[in-house]
DNA sequence: GATGAATGAGGGTTCATTCAT
DNA sequence: TATGAATGAACCCTCATTCAT
């Protein structure tokens, strides 16, 4: 580590360490006080850092639900991708699979999909000129399980498939949300998530007549 | 209605009017500029009214919120609910009905679905105790269908009635959402609702062995 | 009673009757919450008038308080000067009963008490221009019987008597509150009164020499 | 006192500073508004700071009054304290000193007088929990003088102190208000005090048989 | 006279952001 | 880089007062 650390991205670097903590702090506080209720002083301290310090790493309180997003849709639709790849090339397989790993994610990662479920959706009301592209990874990953199983004659065209994959993430999040608010009476969200894609598989696939 | 309209207790009145105008008000300022960024001086410049006023209406700004959602869920619970009845007792005519009368809505009443699309999700945040009878109506509505289709042996069982209808209401919102900021590019979601439908009905329904 | 009732000064009439509800009423509401924190609504409920009611008798709240100073002082000072005129002439016997009496009209009137001691001594600085005429009378009353006993050579002259009148009014008055706000532990006003007065009357007596 | 003034813990610093200045500035509004006219951009203003800095030091606006209460008493019990050593034991000569020096404070510091006489009784109602624990002080320095006389078989033993410093005080104070509000036609403060004392003085020895 | 719904000015307080150190 | 004290714009809400009925 020189004095003038070189900034590899998707390297941890001194700084990348203190930017990483801001992130993982600010997912905590946002999913506990939502985006607006937050404070960026409550996000210091619970980064341990000093409150201007995230202004050396984030332009703004915008700028980093922002990045709080990119940083955690990249890692989700890489773990989603790896996972679709594990189970093969039949995309009635990957799209079982597709909702089994979401589910497995929320469970796993609350304070995430609380932040995703809730604030992606605020945000891309009043921030429209921000266009999440890494949302848009996200969807084109689920797009194209959908567009696969249309081309090879397995699913129904009647749908395009970016209007699918949009409607069958509507569908997990809202899943996500019940779950995550339904403190107390929680179902099991992994078996929900199985018996739903089983549903929207039986309703994509084409009937042998 | 004569000049003097007559003081019928539980009817709308003049002071009804007034708060109805601030209802109004607010679901233009709220799905224009959110919840947050919305400011009450606004809304009741909008209404044609004083700030003061509103506060003779609602408790607080809050309350403004809840209160719209309310006042909205109610009416488009009771527009599905006649269109349900509209269409007959069959589960899959009324599921179909549902997705139909939905997606119409949205387009008739797109700052009605802008608010209930993005805010009412923030609201079920950030007020956890408040537990929204109407929305709660609304998905009754839903699985009230299923669980018919259910008994009389149509829908498949597998997945509890209020669960699929938490999904159900997931697709169709996230599919307004979609159109609604898709300003441009706007999708038929008239159509796309019809298909998703379909989809989901084969899903749900039971196939003949 | 006709059409245009006679204002007779000092003869309760219809008006009059309000006007004193409405005098009940805040001193009532201005003891319990003290002048600011008084809402005018809540004296005119307290009334069981409306709030605009009571701007037909009074201009406004600032004259609602002075008008309750003016009739309550009014009243006390009355109820002193027919004390002292039953004692008789001498200045020792009056400034006892004076003494006396204070205290026995605040055990009896403690909301009145209240309002005298906090709220008097609030307004005679905000409101500078209002020179409070009955207190001013109330000063006289005590000044007079302290002049008098200096024209008979039986108190001392060393201080003025308007200035001796003020003073022994601001040991009444803390006395007063002190018994007002120590709930609970209230000591017995009207002995320590009688010490006090003993205290000054020896204090003012010329000695013998 | 160097450049760098040392950081001795307790003692006033750069933020002791700040402090001391928005009080300094709230003492001559408060004065000079009363406190409920007073507004806290206006206290800013005057300290020279920004109104969001105020409350970097105090809770709210009350806790400022308090604060200054707490400050301002404190000051004036040590200054009190500090005469009545100077002019040694006898309770006399401690009680004619604690006349005069309360006089001499007053003029000295009219906005202090201003606020602890008019401000402070405020308080004493509508804080009903706050228990101004220096003012206690100051109350039981003067108790502890009549204590002492007492004690001494110099003072008449019928007024219990604490009741007895609570009426001195009361004329001090009322003397004090009469003294500040008698703009022009002022009389002299310090020795109609010092008469004062004498009378209290006189009333309070035991006499001779 | 009496009502009370409506008004709208006013102000305490918060908190994202800056910048001297 | 890092700090955190200081900033000051922004805004919800209160409540004395008015006036149409």
């Amino acid at each position: 580590m020189t004095a003038h650390s070189p900034r590899v991205p998707g390297q941890p670097t001194a700084t990348g360490d203190k930017r990483a903590r801001i992130l993982d702090a600010s997912e905590r506080v946002f999913a506990r006080r939502g985006f607006f209720h937050a404070r960026v002083s409550e996000i210091a301290r619970e980064a341990g850092v000093a409150d201007g310090t995230i202004y050396l790493y984030f332009k703004n309180k915008d700028d980093l639900l922002i990045s709080l997003f990119e940083s955690r849709m990249e890692r989700v639709t890489a773990e989603l991708g790896s996972a679709l790849e594990r189970v093969g090339p039949r995309p009635a397989d990957r799209l079982t699979a597709f909702f089994a790993t979401y589910a497995e994610l929320v469970t796993a990662h609350p304070e995430l999909a609380e932040v995703l479920t809730v604030e992606l959706r605020q945000s891309s009301k009043f921030m429209k000129e921000y266009q999440n592209p890494r949302f848009g990874d996200f969807l084109k990953l689920l797009a194209g399980v959908i567009a696969d199983g249309q081309e090879q004659d397995a699913f129904d065209r009647a749908l395009p498939a970016p209007i699918a994959a949009r409607a069958i993430f509507g569908m997990l999040d809202e899943l996500a949300l019940a779950w995550l608010l339904g403190r107390g009476e929680k179902f099991d969200i992994v078996r929900a998530a199985g018996s739903l894609g089983a549903l929207v598989l039986r309703g994509l696939e084409r009937r042998p007549t």
